[in-house]
DNA sequence: ACGATATAGTTTGATATCGAATTACAAGGA
DNA sequence: TCCTTGTAATTCGATATCAAACTATATCGT
């Protein structure tokens, strides 16, 4: 009996993720990790404060993962934390300038990598695969969060 | 600047990978993970004994990961491990009968999820994506092994 | 107001993973 | 034979991740 397709599609991805994170902390500076940087990114990207539980929800990991990931970050200076003023529980989250930096060199360091990627499997591939894979990745949230 | 397309085809991957590594894990008995299951799934679809070095190959990890596998493999009863007769460093790794029987327990108590994949998505879109997916795991893989 | 419940965040213990260093054995060359 | 180089596997230290247990604070119901 085969694997069901899409147990070899849930196969394949877990290779391509974890070849793709490899490449990705292979080549960055400042010992950042994969985790590390799409923290940051989303800082970049969208501005302003994020509390510990918000960005646990975008990235789709547990509050004791994102726990863990920001004390490294706060570690290396590249974010700052602040208590939340009107929720004695709660802190609020921000970029420093020098996560920024670190960003920005990141996102350097890995173009090469990009550019690699978009040569060898062509833009369109990736454009074409793009909502198979937002569908699929609902469908594991939804069923998350239903238990 | 909105990240790369092919950016985002790797962070929907990578969230998909580790949404759908907890849910199989949930639903697994033993403790069984989903690097043991898909060693064990590996013995039973190709048969025979294979070295350490061969496993590590096949399932794209290093050396050192698959000894931290076939070690809790082996303390659960689950592999056997024999010296080569004829090179003194190597082994030769083969599943048990408990192994098969901890595997096929494994593929019944997942099969609820992947009906469930199959049911929401389409067998159809999953067909479809795996070229796509083999192309980009055999780019990376290439990739990995030039430096 | 108070007790029960819910939420924010952390800590702990386990597994997976990598790269780098280490150990043991094999194979080849002078 | 002996030395160098190569290969198989393991060990070590670091990070990420989860579930479960825990602390602290907030909210809700009576």
């Amino acid at each position: 009996m085969p694997d069901p397709v899409a147990f070899r599609v849930m196969n394949e991805i877990g290779i391509i993720d974890q070849l793709g994170t490899t490449m990705f902390e292979r080549a960055m500076p400042d010992g950042l990790t994969l985790p590390q940087f799409i923290v940051l990114n989303h800082f970049v990207r969208l501005g302003g404060e994020r509390t510990p539980n918000a960005l646990a929800d975008a990235m789709q990991v547990t509050r004791a993962t994102m726990t863990s990931t920001l004390q490294r970050l706060a570690a290396k200076g590249f974010i700052s934390a602040t208590p939340d003023a009107h929720d004695g529980r709660s802190k609020r989250i921000a970029i420093t300038a020098l996560g920024t930096e670190a960003r920005n060199r990141a996102i350097q360091a890995i173009s090469h990598d990009l550019s690699a990627m978009h040569e060898d499997i062509g833009t369109a591939a990736f454009e074409a695969a793009l909502p198979f894979l937002v569908q699929l990745r609902i469908f594991l949230d939804k069923r998350r969060n239903l238990g």
